[in-house]
DNA sequence: GGGCGGGCTGAGAGCGCGCTGAGAGCGGTC
DNA sequence: GACCGCTCTCAGCGCGCTCTCAGCCCGCCC
């Protein structure tokens, strides 16, 4: 999942970078209003962290001005407690969510799964393909019933293909969305963890939940295979 | 809008009816889960309200169905409180959001309009000739209802050959656009891919499906052939 | 009927895509 | 410092896909 935080405070938006990160975010950062603007339209984000006192362009401005221009992306606001602003303004300029600093990483970290789980299409609470389940909030996968054990990166790229259940998903598409936006390494790396995913959730030589289609990526059946 | 609402209690579907009616929808009741199905693959609704405990056929057996037919329709459940089925039953079986009753009619509306503001989920549109019906999404090609499997450039042939359906394409035109912009090969792969294409789609000796144009190139007949 | 040119097809060579095992790097924990 | 788990790189391999080629078929024109 794909975030993108705009927060001046650089201290700040180096922690979560690092911590959104640790949870298996893909976080870009932006310092500025302007900045922030421009990323979140060309971006292609699964959700925004706004802080409001920005730079160049305030936070409600940014979404106000997503939001005329008909982009709905999940918007989580951060306010100042000193109450300049309240949290009403916030929601009302199409914000889905606010948080008061300081805040509790925890509930950052909680409010975001909620928004990604509800927040842009009311997104199911879980996601399935047969028997295959998986849940964003809890981080389980489960198989025919039983659980599967899967590394932060797995799940990730599991997570994504299975929000584009029976799509053919490329892999500069994977490399986008589960690896860094920007990310110049190997993209070798996408064939090493399908095979990792394979072997947890289909067996050693069972290909029937992650399919691949040659020359277009991969896909996981609507059916679970 | 168009809603199709499909309850089994008259009042309450009777109370729906009306109510959604004076916000402006279209509703069409359905009062068991046969005819609710019968009238989701036919009556071309912009969503559907779909009680789970149903005579005939259960909400989640519909949901079910018509995901496994692609019809991709935005599905709003209603769960009985009462918890023999619970939310995430409903979800798992690809609705799209739920509510339990006894629900807040205000609740239900604002609902409603979050999922047709997303509308259903933006799958490009499949291209389809008579049987044959291709989607460049999940990059499957159906014939009369069965999965084929294409290569890649058997894929991308047929692909564009569908998005000019009708027309009679030149060799140079496909060497232009399946093949590399300045392919300098022998212009024969053109007829040996045509060749592999109908094989695959029409059998051996059949050449309704893709049709030779002598001299002009090759066409795909509106009516699939 | 005969000749010609466009279209079709079977065989096969070459290679690039995707898969995998091994292992290095790195950060965290004891 | 030793160990462990996760991520990523690298090199090798096998198969399926792509394309070439040569020969044949068939429609069309004289």
């Amino acid at each position: 999942m794909r975030l993108l935080v705009v927060e001046d405070e650089v201290r700040l938006a180096q922690a979560l970078r690092r911590g959104l990160g640790a949870e298996g975010f893909v976080v870009d950062l932006a310092h500025d209003g302007r900045e922030g603007l421009t990323r979140a339209r060309d971006g292609d984000y699964d959700a925004l962290v706004l802080d409001i006192m920005l730079p160049g362009l305030s936070g409600y401005r940014i979404c106000q001005q997503l939001r005329a221009e008909g982009n709905w992306v999940p918007v989580l606001m951060l306010t100042a407690k000193d109450g300049e602003y309240d949290e009403a303004d916030g929601l009302d300029l199409g914000a889905d969510d606010y948080l008061t600093k300081p805040f509790s990483y925890v509930v950052l970290v909680a409010r975001l799964r909620a928004l990604l789980r509800r927040g842009a299409p009311p997104r199911p609470a879980r996601l399935s393909a047969g028997d295959l389940v998986l849940d964003p909030a809890t981080r389980q996968v489960h198989r025919g019933g039983v659980e599967v054990a899967l590394t932060p990166r797995e799940f990730a790229l599991l997570e994504y293909l299975m929000r584009h259940t029976g799509e053919a998903v490329s892999k500069s598409r994977l490399l986008e969305h589960v690896w860094d936006g920007h990310f110049d390494g190997d993209p070798n790396v996408v064939e090493v963890y399908i095979g990792y995913l394979r072997r947890k959730i289909d067996g050693p030589f069972d290909r029937r939940g992650v399919q691949t289609v040659r020359g277009a990526g991969y896909r996981i059946a609507a059916d679970g295979g």
